[in-house]
DNA sequence: TCAAGGTGCTAATACGAATTATCGAGCGGC
DNA sequence: GCCGCTCGATAATTCGTATTAGCACCTTGA
């Protein structure tokens, strides 16, 4: 049309005009004006084979990304990555093909599309460690939301720093005077329950008062609230929201009030739907915060030295809450 | 690795197997070990460019894909959306670069990275029209989910069938022994709500009654009770589930009976957050089978004859509730 | 008049897969 | 020994853009 080669066509568009490139005015002119009157885009797929990276960012989880339950754990992650993805221009690539196996999605499979993205946001509560290990060593782009133990290596990850929110809840219970806690839940299995079980031990450590912990497989709320009573605990430290809600309704039941008889302290926001109109103690989880910076970590990771493992805490927020009193001073 | 060429591992890779082309074995097996053990993938840009598809949907919103509000209009949508592609083998591409212009992202500009996909499902209240006009006219591949006019020529979509669902509705109230209905709300503008309205007017026509219309633009609600109460309407049909809520909140307050003094119908589901416990008699928007569908009929226009041009209504599910009741015979 | 240096553009190639025409090997049959 | 045939695999080309080396032309200065 302007009797112009393909080469400079790609040049003015993308308004090349450094030392090495010089293009007429004139030239650059009808170039753009035939632009202008055809309405020509230049094809994106060529763009990005050409470009070699796509500013595609993959996100995969473990179970459905948009789930059906009302309590929804991932919600709070995605809107921080989708508004950073935003940001950044990046288009997020939801990895649904995953083949489910034994209930769960699997990153590794005959037709394994993670490479389509330019690299990878990981979800889940606690990941498959053999995937996890090979995503490491074949150094595949990605990070974990969550911490994660070294698995063939460290994990680069955005986690929220749950021993440091644990360890502060239990000192603000110690400050109200008391001296029986338990820690109420697994605290060991997923890296998430042990931090918490870490940051409570290490609270109580400091205190000098015996850490106990009550696990919670397998009972029922009621065997629960039986056993903290009859341990004399004032003040239970509750790994799953849903848990605190449980016994928190139960006791209310038996007439027992709370936080006067039982100081309930929540380590973080519900996982599993769970409605109340129970104002817990406790800390409020980044979600958002961590779904945001776990995109930022993971450009961060494309562009710069892909050999740094980026690992960053964040901070949970305290939650002041209505179930933490002092406890009864026993007759 | 297999000593083997370019052009074979491609061939045992799409697992061509067809009269023109044969593969040994004895080699396909070398291959796909190979491919198994380095968990290789294809890379779907260089794909795309080549075979023109790569089992990507796109998918996009004119508002963000994730929202903060927990009215959220899009996630069951999604939620379809998610589980079709999931069985189809797809992967979802949420295209958040876009760009926001005037508050809203648009699909068309710069880098328009749409055609990165195979196709394209549209999500959003009301579609820009010109953007819409666009996408037929150069015969992209795509979806609306929800029902468009034509803009310059037939448009794609997976909608719900408000005219029939209002019209039951309306039934129902005429049923009831109403003849003063009104319709609360906007009744034109983006076709959902001008199809509700043609719903509306079609079933008080074929009952011999005159149609009604309140807007609700730049009204209170205690406005729009106001003109209803005083045009003695005894059964309002609501477009938007939020503003049914106000008005029978207030008309509560004041100590009418709802549904004895008035009767309060909703036209679907609540776009905007909303919480009540109120129970409205109405219909449910069929969303997640619409996004089901649109995917559904996204992937049919690709492998079929993209020439046809799809257009699917899902029948909206009545509900009963307990805002309908007869009206009270004036003394 | 010719080398040196600057200017404006293009030819060629890369990107990574899909596709197709073609080629070589092995095997009968006459 | 030659032809025809099938089977397996590959070289070469394509998709549309980005990039770079280098060519042709012009100006300047001695």
């Amino acid at each position: 049309m302007t009797g112009v080669s393909q080469a400079t066509v790609s040049l003015v568009l993308n308004g090349r005009d450094d030392g090495n490139v010089r293009i007429a005015p004139e030239t650059r002119e009808r170039v753009l004006h035939a632009i202008r009157t055809t309405g020509y885009v230049a094809d994106p797929v060529a763009r990005r084979l050409a470009a070699r990276h796509n500013r595609i960012l993959g996100v995969f989880t473990y179970e459905p990304v948009f789930p059906t339950g009302t309590g929804d754990f991932y919600h709070p992650f995605l809107v921080g990555i989708e508004e950073c993805a935003e940001r950044l221009g990046c288009d997020l690539l939801l990895l649904t093909s995953a083949p489910v196996a034994g209930g769960r999605r699997r990153i590794f499979h005959d037709d394994n599309r993670l490479r389509l993205a330019d690299g990878c946001v990981l979800l889940g509560r606690s990941l498959d460690h053999d995937e996890l290990t090979r995503l490491v060593t074949e150094g595949q782009p990605f990070v974990s939301v969550g911490r994660r133990d070294d698995a063939g290596g460290p994990v680069p990850y955005v986690g929220a720093d749950y021993p440091t929110a644990t360890a502060a809840v239990v000192r603000r219970a110690l400050a109200a005077g008391h001296t029986a806690l338990a820690y109420l839940g697994q605290g060991s299995g997923p890296e998430s329950h042990a931090d918490r079980m870490r940051g409570f031990r290490a609270a109580l450590d400091e205190a000098g008062r015996t850490p106990r912990h009550l696990p919670t497989t397998d009972r029922s709320p009621a065997e629960l609230l039986d056993a903290l009573l009859a341990a004399g605990v004032t003040a239970a430290v509750v790994e799953e929201y849903a848990d605190g809600v449980a016994i928190a309704q139960l006791a209310r039941e038996r007439g027992l009030d709370i936080p006067g008889d039982l100081s309930i302290l929540a380590l973080g926001d519900p996982t599993r739907p769970a409605s109340t109109d129970i104002d817990f103690t406790g800390f409020r989880i980044p979600r958002r915060e961590m779904g945001w910076q776990s995109v930022e970590v993971l450009t961060g990771l494309l562009e710069a030295d892909p050999e740094t493992v980026p690992q960053r805490l964040v901070p949970c927020q305290p939650v002041d809450g209505a179930t933490l009193a002092p406890p009864k001073v026993t007759p």
